[in-house]
DNA sequence: TACATAAGGTACTTGGTGTACCTTATTTTC
DNA sequence: GAAAATAAGGTACACCAAGTACCTTATGTA
């Protein structure tokens, strides 16, 4: 019996999601998409324009898991176990995917932005939340709750990945962002 | 007669420096360097590796105009000034062409670093410089004297470009920039 | 049962990287 | 000044991947 409609579609996004876990973006051919879906290039081409398109969709796929926001009572604590959940994204296979995307597709402002609203990592909402909290509890300032100001940290992360090609950032990194510059910027007291 | 050594390479450097002012990383292909600067490809792969080297080696060549360090006296007119150099830099043709390389070199880190030091937008030298005379001043505090906390400015306005794939940032965005987070960040009054 | 729709199959065009191999010009060295 | 070494030119090609064309075949729907 041969698969047709969503069946088929899902089909050709579980492949490509594998493809994409397996050897990234640049891995990620039609070709082998297709074979692997056990169905032919035309099928792809009918549901998706080009190649990034079906890149973001697949990588869509793979990124079900929810991230959870950190509610500890202590703003440094959270801030810190955010980053470092964003750290253990950005170092995972997944991460690696997601720059191989961002790369490739800054030719493509539309699926660009796309992508920007999926990104688990940067997620302003995450952030703000957080602040609001630290607000309330008098341990930001109200001025914090700005979305490029509360982004800081999780954009100076991603900038250590994007400019220096590394794969992984230490920890201490991790601490210096949140010690260095994001708690100086959002932190009511201390100075 | 026929080119060898240093002129040939100096004649095939300006080609590939003319092919990416021309048409960006993405048009810089190894026939047409090669055409244009009356050779052919064996040429440039004696000397370069492969496409990103020579796309690297072709950048420098076009950057040799050295950014100078402002020095007005106030620290807010400073860092506008550096960062609206930074912005005109990357809003250029010449910008497009430096995220072209950074997104088709995130798997060559070597080359990454490479382009890293000489990114005409990102020297913490520079930033290091201006917050040390502001210090002086009694403008900003002694402890923004860290890499990290002096180029965030410069940091958050090329991730707007990486991450949002727009070709031009608004000047109230580097004014945001500069009054909802840098200054915030490294000044030592007002608070 | 007829027709429309969508999938399969296959081959092909296009364009680009990197390589192989041979010929020819220019230095260097003896 | 000739011989040998070095480096450039020329051409063709293997390879790979994107995207397209076109036809055949299966599966729903009226």
């Amino acid at each position: 019996m041969r698969r047709r409609g969503a069946v088929l579609e899902d089909a050709i996004l579980r492949a490509a999601a594998d493809e994409l876990a397996e050897s990234g973006y640049p891995g990620l051919t039609m070709d082998r998409v297709a074979k692997r879906a056990g169905t032919n290039k035309n099928a792809i081409y009918r549901r998706w324009p080009n190649r990034a398109a079906l890149g973001i969709a697949a990588y869509r796929q793979l990124m079900q898991d929810r991230t959870v926001i950190p509610d500890t009572g202590d703003l440094r604590t959270d801030v810190l176990e955010t980053l470092r959940n964003a750290n253990r994204h950005l170092s995972s296979p997944n991460g690696d995917i997601l720059r191989g995307l961002l790369a490739s597709l800054h030719t493509e402002p539309e699926l660009l932005t796309e992508l920007h609203e999926r990104m688990a990592d940067g997620g302003s909402e995450l952030w703000l939340t957080i602040l609001r909290r630290a607000v309330e509890r008098g341990q930001a300032r109200p001025e914090a709750l700005n979305p490029r100001v509360a982004t800081v940290a999780v954009v100076l992360l991603r900038n250590e990945y994007v400019t220096r090609g590394v794969t992984e950032v230490a920890d201490e990194v991790i601490v210096e962002i949140v010690d260095d510059v994001y708690l100086p910027l959002v932190s009511s007291s201390t100075r």
